[in-house]
DNA sequence: TCACCAAATGATACGTTGTAACACATTAGT
DNA sequence: ACTAATGTGTTACAACGTATCATTTGGTGA
C-alpha cells in the first residue's frame, strides 16, 4: 500500500468520525492534490481526474468538492494563488496550528511550514493594535523555491 | 488645496524625477485609490472614473495604468483580494520597508501597517530555512476591521 | 513648424476563475 | 421499496485578466 492510500484512509476515517462521506469523486480530487507536490487550480484538477481516472468532472462539482474538503481540513485554499493543496497533517493526530505556506510563484510548489509561535504572536499583536481581528489566521508568502531560484 | 492634490503632486514629482509621465488618466486612477480609503478592483476603478470624470476607460488601459503605478511604487496590488490600494508613503521621503497589509474581508478596508522588524526577520529566517526566497516580500493578512467585527 | 518616433491609450477577442439556479442521481434509514 | 437528504450534473453567467493589433498623443530634432 503506497503512501497516498494511507493518507486517503486516514482522511476517510476522519470523515466517518463526524458522519461525513468521502465519496469516490472526493477521493479522486484529494488524490490529485496528494500526489502532486504542488498547488493545483480547480481546472487543473479537472484535467487530472480526466487523465488519471477518465472522469470528466464539471467545474461546479470540483469547487463543491474542494469546499467540502476544506471544511474537513483536508485541503487548504491558497488565496494568493487561487490554488489548492492537500494538508500535510492529514495523517497526524495533533491539532492544527495556524497554517503557513510558502508558495513558489514560478512553479506553484508549496511548502507548508511552521513559523515560530512567537512570530505568530507578534503578528496577532500587530493586528490587534490596528483594531483588526484575524478572519482566517493563515499566512501565505510569495516566494521562489530552490529549483526556481536564479542561479 | 486638499490632501489628494498634495499627494498627486508628490507623485508627479517622483515620476518626473525618473523621466516618467503621470498622465491625466494615470492621475485619475491614482485619485480614485487615494480618495477611497479601501481597496478597489480594476473594474471598480473603471466605475469611479466614469462617475467622477466622465471617462470611460477600457479594462486593458486600467490594468496597464495600475501596472505603471505599481512600478512607481505609488500603488500596491493586494493579491489576496485582487484589488489595489494607494501607497500611504507617497508623500514621505523615507524609503519603503516591507509592505504589510491588513485586509478586511467584509468591506475591503485596508490598513497598511508596520510589523516589527524582528518579526519580519523571523519570517525571512523561516523562508530561508525552507530553502525558499522571497519573491515579493509583502505580507497580507485576511482580517475583519473594527466596523465589521461581530458585536 | 513640421515630420517623426516613442510612449500611451483604445478596441476586440479571448482565457481563467468562480458562482447561481435548477435538474437529476445516489445514498441511508425506515 | 419509499422517502428525505445528500451529492452531482447542466447551463448560463459574472468578474478578473491578458494577447494582439490599431490608434492617438507628446516630445524631439531637422
Amino acid at each position: 500500500m503506497n503512501n497516498t492510500q494511507t493518507v486517503i484512509q486516514h482522511a476517510e476515517q476522519q470523515c466517518i468520525a463526524i458522519g461525513a462521506r468521502l465519496t469516490k469523486k472526493r477521493k479522486q480530487i484529494l488524490t490529485g492534490l496528494i500526489e502532486s507536490d504542488k498547488a493545483l487550480s480547480a481546472y487543473e484538477l479537472i484535467g487530472f481526474c480526466k487523465q488519471r481516472f477518465g472522469e470528466t468532472l464539471p467545474a461546479m462539482s470540483v469547487y463543491r468538492i474542494l469546499g467540502f474538503l476544506e471544511q474537513q481540513h483536508l485541503v487548504h485554499k491558497l488565496h494568493l494563488a487561487n490554488k489548492y493543496v492537500a494538508c500535510i497533517h492529514i495523517s497526524c493526530d495533533h491539532a492544527h496550528a495556524v497554517p503557513q505556506f510558502l508558495i513558489c510563484r514560478s512553479c506553484s510548489k508549496v511548502k507548508e511550514v511552521s513559523i515560530n509561535q512567537s512570530t505568530i504572536s507578534d503578528l496577532s499583536e500587530t493586528v490587534k493594535n490596528a483594531g483588526y481581528d484575524f478572519y482566517s489566521p493563515q499566512v501565505e508568502l510569495n516566494c521562489l523555491c530552490e529549483s526556481c531560484l536564479p542561479a
